[in-house]
DNA sequence: CAGGTTTGATAAAACGGTTTCTCACGACTC
DNA sequence: GAGTCGTGAGAAACCGTTTTATCAAACCTG
């Protein structure tokens, strides 16, 4: 750690014979000067290695470049993808992403959104981890632009979700289009709006006459409700579509330890396209892929169009899921496109 | 979003009727003034709700109150428990935490690191999903202060890893403590220093007699473990140590379908708490839990005292794993003091 | 060639704080 | 009662940029 003196623009300036005026100009393409003169500034900058303090440089432009991406899904598997897609989008323009992880406590919510307004930041992107919960604190009224995503917002706000609906039907359809004919959906508990989207467009695509089981978000339900099924008297499903990748795996495996083959006696199908549950599977899962970085993406366009002062219209946006096709449900896969996410190491 | 104007500390010093300078001096505590004209400034800040500017606040203080942090890890099961401990560690003190997700892309990282310095960050942290590798950008150096945290850094860094050696030994011991007579060791690749530190424990703790199989990190490659041992006529193990929680799952359902009961004929323990592995595990698994949110913890005290230019002895800091005890390796577990993350919602 | 317009560049004023230096004043000393 | 000292408070400089206002010189125009 070697204290380098940092080169300021009065080095730059100096250097190149200009007034301090004239090099913030001509490093920032404003301002009026020959080219000759632009041309020199930024090569003694370049020469010299100035980077401009972003510190100092926010302080007249009242612009940080910086936001802030709040979250109380702290171990989670939402907000990563989601991340990644924010940072993706921003780091080209400069942006760099605070992270902060609030349980469920609003005073700590409460102390992040106020260092984060302390650091000026150009605005918040608030996520989570169900898509019809609030953040345990009140994000309107605040001096910057928020963007919601995958987590409720107020009605007038700016908000991205995923579209359970359509993913879905997308599911559903894919099942029918294998030529299935008893299609069951498992899934978790009702409570949840994602639950009742997935389920009313699986009834829409599959038939009312289509059974439907609620459970919690997990293998052992998927277990239960196989063996629910089986030991019921009732006509046994050639298709299942669940409500998340852990209740497919339960699943598979309850039907593999009863001799059922997957996917030649029955097709599953799994949501998340969590690549731990849905690539340890055997087989491997097909499952719904919800795009969460896609959606980082969008959310970090949105909130950087919001800090330039741009007008974005308020309201919900769905963004679209992907099938993504593996094994579990009947072989031949269009290319999976499958984004195989680098294996895990350790 | 209501552009309320922010107070700034021009306006408390005018109400409370005193200069800035004074205003500046009793917020912070400094300088000399009657204690009578330090309360009224801090009654007047209070009551008019003013914040100071970081900024500005920044530039004369050359301190941001801003530190980075960079992983590999993208979508990491081992940064975000690292994460979450940093930023309880930072919170109180009213650091934010810039998260940067590198690939294994040195451009990007470069780009991060730059964006970071711009930012005049106190401090960086370094993270990944290895301890054995190096991030693939150069932090030495560097105008900040650097720590490594589950990664490798220079010899003369301060560095901060799981005590591997430790946690394989207190697993093993636990075992033999059980009764457990014939062990065996199934891990992952031996390319991993993580791997070998583990396994020389084990050895040592289980007699060099003890087996140890090498594979992959995968269910997969448990269950072909076992399946390898089981149709050997090797004498079968009545307890598997495996060197992470997805190798132990793939093991716990081998031996199941086969009829070997978990715990009563076979203990098996786990590596990593994963819990998402862990506890939907069959039975649930007992595990070496690598205590990273400490480890998360630790790394943003020593970069705070880093940051306040206090002395920090270089060298790497081993810190502990912990058992934590679940059914898979026989039942009479100490108050598992189980972490027990809130359950996952969809 | 006087008078108006560009043009290229600069000095100085922000931005919102902290810190150093100076100073007036009452209390003490001798 | 003159000289010293400690104290509370404020003026001004500073941090490193951007931006506005200003200005001299070159350039037209009629």
């Amino acid at each position: 750690m070697v204290k380098a003196e940092r080169i300021r623009i009065y080095d730059v300036a100096r250097v190149a014979g200009v007034s301090v005026a004239t090099a913030s100009k001509a490093l920032n393409d404003t301002g009026r000067m020959t080219e000759a003169t632009r041309q020199r500034v930024k090569q003694t900058a370049a020469s010299l290695g100035f980077r401009p303090n972003a510190m100092a440089r926010a302080l007249t432009q009242h612009r940080s470049f910086t936001v802030g991406l709040l979250t109380n899904d702290t171990y989670g598997r939402f907000t990563l993808p989601v991340m990644a897609g924010i940072s993706e989008a921003l780091v080209d323009e400069g942006v760099s992403v605070f992270l902060c992880g609030i349980e469920d406590d609003a005073a700590l919510a409460r102390l992040h959104v106020d260092a984060m307004l302390d650091k000026q930041v150009d605005g918040i992107i608030a996520t989570g981890k169900r898509i019809d919960r609030r953040l345990p604190v009140d994000l309107s009224g605040l001096p910057v632009p928020v963007v919601y995503a995958f987590t409720e917002g107020p009605d007038d706000a700016v908000t991205l979700v995923s579209d359970d609906a359509q993913g879905a039907r997308e599911a559903t359809e894919w099942l029918l289009g294998k030529g299935r004919q008893r299609l069951v959906h498992i899934t978790g508990p009702q409570s949840f709006a994602s639950v009742t989207a997935r389920a009313r467009a699986f009834s829409a695509a599959a038939g009312a006459g289509a059974a439907i089981l609620y459970g919690t978000w997990s293998e052992a339900w998927g277990h239960e409700a196989v063996a629910q099924f089986w030991s019921s008297g009732a006509p046994r499903p050639d298709a299942i579509f669940c409500g998340n990748d852990q209740i497919a795996r339960g699943v598979v495996d309850a039907l593999r330890e009863r001799g059922v083959a997957v996917p030649e006696d029955v097709s599953v199908i799994g949501f998340d396209n969590w690549e731990i549950v849905a690539a340890a599977t055997r087989p491997p899962l097909t499952t719904v892929d919800m795009n969460l970085k896609e959606l980082g993406r969008e959310a970090g366009r949105l909130i950087l169009e919001l800090a330039e002062g741009k007008p974005v219209e308020p309201g919900v946006r769905k963004l679209p899921c992907k099938l993504v096709v593996r094994q579990s449900c009947g072989g031949d896969a269009i290319a999976p496109s499958d984004k195989g996410e680098a294996p895990q190491e350790i």
